[in-house]
DNA sequence: CTGACAGTTAGATAATCATCGAACTGTTAA
DNA sequence: TTAACAGTTCGATGATTATCTAACTGTCAG
């Protein structure tokens, strides 16, 4: 994820990145859904978990990687992934410099 | 804005129209300049500081309207938003419990 | 009253994007 | 080796939406 000059800060447009990530409600469930798992969720379970097709599951978890939000790992032929809780915690922090 | 039986939570249907509010960025950095007048932004002002037609704004500004991000008030010609931060609070606080 | 200004609404356009099916790669199990 | 499965990529489609212009309403100053 790029930063800018002062560390732990999101830039602009990763900033933006996962505002628009976060805006569609099924990506955002299926988020939810990787966080929820403590560690990490397999793309199988979450597979069986919402009504869409492997290839649209797999767009999403494109978006939420290209958004710095979670961390793929590969195992052969499985794939799991990881809520990126220092993405999270910059992005909360940038939302709440909003106000007070 | 629609609430929950548990008082101050934002439901699944205010939260996503928030999400979406917020991924347009020019949208958010209308929402970001009233939220940094204190008190009130006058429209003028805000039209002022965006290279957009008037046409554009009022539609953003409805949009952060519906979300319930902001609260409108008319005086006569012209309008007066602020940011609505019991809202925000309510929206920060859905997000904040995606992790730990 | 009349012109200027604040803001809205409607309709058009162009861009973005969620979703799917189909065809693909790679891996494991039989 | 082959079939089944995990996941990706591509192209198409339909929905949403940011933006504009143009025409509108309402308010004030001269």
């Amino acid at each position: 994820m790029k930063t800018s000059i002062y560390h732990g800060d999101v830039d602009r447009r990763s900033f933006n990145r996962i505002s628009k990530a976060l805006a569609d409600p099924r990506r955002y469930e299926i988020l939810r859904r990787i966080a929820a798992c403590g560690s990490e969720a397999s793309c199988v379970m979450l597979k069986g978990k919402f009504p869409i097709t492997p290839a649209t599951l797999s767009h999403h978890l494109k978006e939420l990687s290209n958004a710095g939000l979670i961390e793929i790992r590969r195992n052969s032929k499985f794939m799991y992934v990881e809520l990126r809780r220092d993405t999270w915690k910059q992005y909360l922090k940038e939302l709440r410099s909003l106000s007070e």
